[in-house]
RNA sequence: GGCCCCGUAGCUCAGCUGGAUAGAGCAACUGCCUUCUAAGCAGUAGGUCGUGCGUUCGAAUCGCGCCGGGGUCACCA
């Protein structure tokens, strides 16, 4: 069922038996016609002039003619200079709604592997790994609802100088304290002592400086540094006292981390862990060398020349032999394709890494490997604080768990001053709060465009009125209380409008216009990878919804057979605001 | 400086595969709860779509220049 292509065809017809041209099907394109204008599509002639040599109005008018003769779902045409507006019959949209039927969209499935989250052990999540985690968590679910298998993966950086300053922190100054005895997350412990060796890294820096050294020399030269240096090599050479010590406070801020993925509502299928993929990719290089794709300096260290491609030479294996963030990047690609044949993997990493990619992308290629086609930047903007960017050094960050904390606590009092949630218990209450707050903040993030940048106002931005989360959730409560009040069960209203005679108002109309377009919204969402057609498609139907509600009865209509059909109206809006938020990893309530 | 991204109402964002008088929300002002949840609905006000050329019957949308903001150009990750 599919109203486009039905009339598209009707018009290659039309100019065949009006203008003697054959058109491709593919050149025919509706749009949305105006609110202002009577019609559901429009077909803009301007581009059949040269074949009609007629005005615009009168090509409009003709096709307008033919178009109503000759296919049945127009009932009416109308003519606004070169646009063609027309009026699809009632009961083209109630058949379609009483079908129940998906306009279904063709999607060639694929086996996608997203990788997201990605985050460092040394510090706790902040808002900028929230937006991460909600995009690639969405754009999963997206790709799934289509059709496709999704792998979702994980790549902690465990390994490295930032969790050797934690460590010896703590080793120092930590006083064996644990999680436990401080009563924190451990993520944020760990945070704690990272945030102490800047501190005590500081005026050892300082006094280097005083001495005339530079300022970059001081940084590579304080006796700390070179301690967490020492530390990095006994890592690295398997020193088991550093490993266990390792071991223990990674745990710690793995606890950490899956209370805050519990809180946002993913899981992965997989998780990698760069102290086990590190060192993949070397044997990339021979076989790079071999092809004669990349090249080795005198000093032994290899790169690749990408100056035909407009990009830079990057170096791959350092003149010491050990390997780079891109060898591993290699490294770790391949062994994906080989531990899940993949055809799409997606990266969900933001703007500031898309040179990487890029090369990365490149030089998979080059290396002979056709699947790097199906490898995918999904890069998204930075989130932005009104006093500028984010910065963990410089304190200035809105820390994950706070923010939730914040979410959910505003979503309490906001709903204890409206009072409506007499009967509930406490543990009830609590578990609404959670899902109203932490709705507020996912649809927050994800109804922006992820490849822009974002502005985050602690102040302003947590809102429950207008375009947000609870708004929408409002509305799918506000529905599931009509059948409350009814005594409907929504999964099994019949609705037997005869639609020979019925009309149907403009705000059914709507309503069933919007569910007809979902498939059309899901699949640009799923192309895109962008979560936000879903975000604004959800909102748009919500505020449409509301509208009906406002303007005409359903339980008080006195027809049966109109009240029914309202209530079905109601059920199968109130089943695509659930789907559609469970998209993006946000439940509805059925009361609020 | 080279390359990449962005610039739409006071603020936050839609619209961008060219089409009609550029849309929402917030903030401001005004109405609507003895009627299915007012976290709602309706309305007023607010815009030379950064700017200048160009392509086109038609440009917020495409191209080029300029201005402004951000990112990136490691043998860091």
């Amino acid at each position: 069922m599919n109203i486009e292509k039905t009339l598209g065809e009707k018009v290659v017809e039309a100019a065949k038996t009006l203008y003697n041209t054959t058109i491709e099907l593919s050149s025919v394109s509706f749009q949305k016609t105006n609110k202002e204008f009577e019609g559901d599509i429009t077909l803009v002639v301007f581009p059949y002039l040269k074949v009609s040599k007629k005005s615009p109005e009168e090509t409009a008018r003709q096709i307008g003619e033919f178009l109503k003769a000759n296919a049945p779902e127009v009932a009416a045409y109308n003519v606004v200079k070169g646009f063609l507006n027309l009026v699809v019959t009632d009961k083209f949209w109630l058949e379609f709604f009483s079908s129940n039927q998906q306009s279904t969209i063709h999607n060639q499935p694929s086996t996608t592997m997203v990788e997201y989250s990605s985050p460092n052990t040394n510090k706790p999540l902040h808002l900028g790994h929230v937006r991460n985690i909600l995009l690639g968590h969405a754009v999963s679910e997206i790709l799934q609802a289509v059709g496709n298998k999704v792998i979702k993966v994980n790549l902690v950086n465990d390994r490295g100088i930032h969790i050797c300053k934690s460590m010896l922190a703590w080793q120092k100054w930590g006083n064996g304290e644990t999680p436990e005895s401080a009563k924190m997350k451990g993520d944020h412990l760990i945070g704690k002592y990272y945030v102490e060796f800047d501190k005590q890294l500081k005026p050892q820096i300082a006094e280097l400086k005083a001495k005339g050294i530079s300022e970059e020399e001081a940084e590579k030269k304080a006796p700390l540094m070179l301690e967490a240096q020492e530390m990095l090599r006994q890592w690295e050479a398997g020193d088991k006292e550093v490993i266990d010590l390792w071991k223990k406070m990674n745990g710690w801020v793995y606890d950490g981390f899956a209370s805050t993925y519990k809180d946002l509502g993913t899981t992965f299928e997989k998780t990698y862990y760069e102290s086990e993929t590190y060192l993949l990719g070397k044997e990339l290089i021979e076989m790079g060398l071999q092809k004669g794709v990349l090249q080795r300096n005198p000093d032994s260290s290899v790169f690749i020349d990408l100056t035909a491609d407009k990009l830079d030479k990057k170096i791959l294996l350092r003149s010491d032999g050990t390997s780079v963030y891109m060898t591993q990047d290699l490294g770790t690609a391949v062994k994906r394709q080989e531990e899940f044949g993949f055809d799409r993997l997606i990266y969900t990493v933001g703007n500031e890494q898309d040179y990487h990619f890029k090369v990365l992308f490149l030089i998979l290629k080059k290396l002979g490997f056709k699947w790097a086609e199906g490898c995918y930047h999904l890069s998204y903007g930075m989130v932005e604080l009104p006093d500028g960017k984010m910065k963990s050094r410089e304190g200035t960050v809105v820390d994950a768990d706070e923010l939730i904390a914040e979410m959910i606590s505003t979503a309490r009092q906001t709903s204890e001053e409206l009072g409506k949630l007499e009967g509930f218990t406490e543990e009830e209450k609590a578990s609404l709060y959670r899902t109203l707050g932490l709705g507020a903040l996912k649809y927050f993030i994800l109804k922006v465009d992820p490849k822009k940048k974002m502005l985050f106002n602690p102040k302003e931005s947590i809102d429950f009125n207008g375009n947000t989360g609870p708004f929408i959730q409002y509305t799918h409560a506000r529905i599931q209380s009509i059948f409350r009040k009814g005594g409907v069960d929504p999964g099994s209203i019949k609705s037997t409008i005869n639609d020979q005679q019925s009309t149907i108002t403009k705000q059914e109309k709507e309503l069933i216009k919007m569910l007809y377009n979902y498939p059309a919204v899901l699949k640009q969402a799923a192309t895109t990878y962008n979560p936000a057609d879903v975000a604004n498609y959800v909102y748009d139907l919500a505020k449409e919804y509301n509208q009906f509600y406002h303007d005409l009865p359903i339980l008080k209509e006195e027809k049966e057979e109109l009240k029914n059909f309202r209530l079905a109206l109601s059920a199968r809006v109130a089943e695509k605001i659930k789907s559609s938020m469970n998209l993006l990893g946000i439940e509805v309530p059925d009361r609020m």
